[in-house]
DNA sequence: ACGGATCGTTTGTGTAACGCCAACCATTTA
DNA sequence: TAAATGGTTGGCGTTACACAAACGATCCGT
């Protein structure tokens, strides 16, 4: 008979109890409600989320290679090229070529881009009512302050340096 | 007591400036971002995120019809069978048939869909850390709390009760 | 009791948003 | 001069849906 020889080496290093919830379902489930209502919305702009997303990234990040874009966006280069198109098609974007390295395509949003993202998150407020509706204005606020600090950080290039293995915390 | 009108004499409406910045796009690019790794970590448990939303959902609200379902997820009532089978067949989730009405079936969390479901919470520890690296702790838990109750409010069946219309606001 | 609605199910069709591969050009770098 | 790199195009495959039609079981109003 095999005593179960439980490894559990019990970490004594946890410090707080984790609260063990993640919000990545919740995110998921929000999003989809955001983005479903948002679609018609912004349909009569010509324009549908993922635009919004790249633009609001352009927004921020002043003039970025399309490779870097694909990074932030996590979206395949290939992919990238016809995403700007359509943003290019209607001005909304500029590709220029960089003068230090001239293969690559410094993308930045163009004025027209900047008014019609603008216009876009004008028109996006009723839905943000609807689908926050449950937040007061102070948390809603808040919501968005967690979001625009999170989305801008450092997008961690991919887990290659780090040798080790995430599992068996808990 | 003229006085008081003079208050609402000049339209103090609007107490704040809006921010006009909207959440949803970020909230698309974060929910993209996390579901993106989501999916090679969840991966061995044979789960994808959507079967994820759907377990939190569930776990949130006991037991629901797969209408109410469909209604909270905003899928078509098809998919959701769909989804209902996949967790069924792996049995982390229970169709029983309503008492009151026979042709509803009451969908529930299992115990061992329960337990599945901190498994992965578990399991995404390491994903939240990286993508919501940006934020301390504290401000994923107030982030978490943000999401929790902006999903778990009422779904706004739609507007049709509404008669008003939403444009002209900006 | 009958006919019409409702819930879930199956099947089938269509589409949007991807990922991935391969080929290609212009350019940079070794 | 020979790679390597950034962008572009085209094509193929997949996934996650929506939407429609038809069906069985069940409820409900007259």
């Amino acid at each position: 008979m095999f005593h179960a020889v439980r490894k559990l080496g019990h970490m004594p290093a946890l410090p707080v109890e984790e609260s063990e919830h993640r919000s990545g379902p919740l995110l998921d489930h929000l999003a989809r409600r955001m983005r479903l209502r948002s679609e018609s919305v912004l349909a009569p702009l010509g324009l549908r989320p993922r635009h919004l997303v790249a633009l609001t990234v352009l927004r921020e990040s002043g003039g970025i290679s399309q490779q870097a874009l694909a990074g932030t966006l996590q979206i395949d280069g290939t992919n990238v090229v016809g995403l700007l198109n359509d943003l290019e098609a209607e001005s909304l974007v500029e590709r220029r070529r960089s003068p230090e390295d001239r293969r690559r395509h410094v993308v930045s949003l163009t004025t027209a881009g900047a008014k019609r993202l603008r216009e876009a998150e004008c028109a996006l407020a009723g839905v943000e009512d609807e689908v926050l509706g449950a937040l007061e204005p102070a948390e809603r606020d808040t919501l968005y302050e967690l979001l625009r600090r999170a989305t801008s950080g450092r997008q961690v290039i991919c887990a290659e340096e780090s040798g080790d293995e995430p599992d068996a915390s808990c």
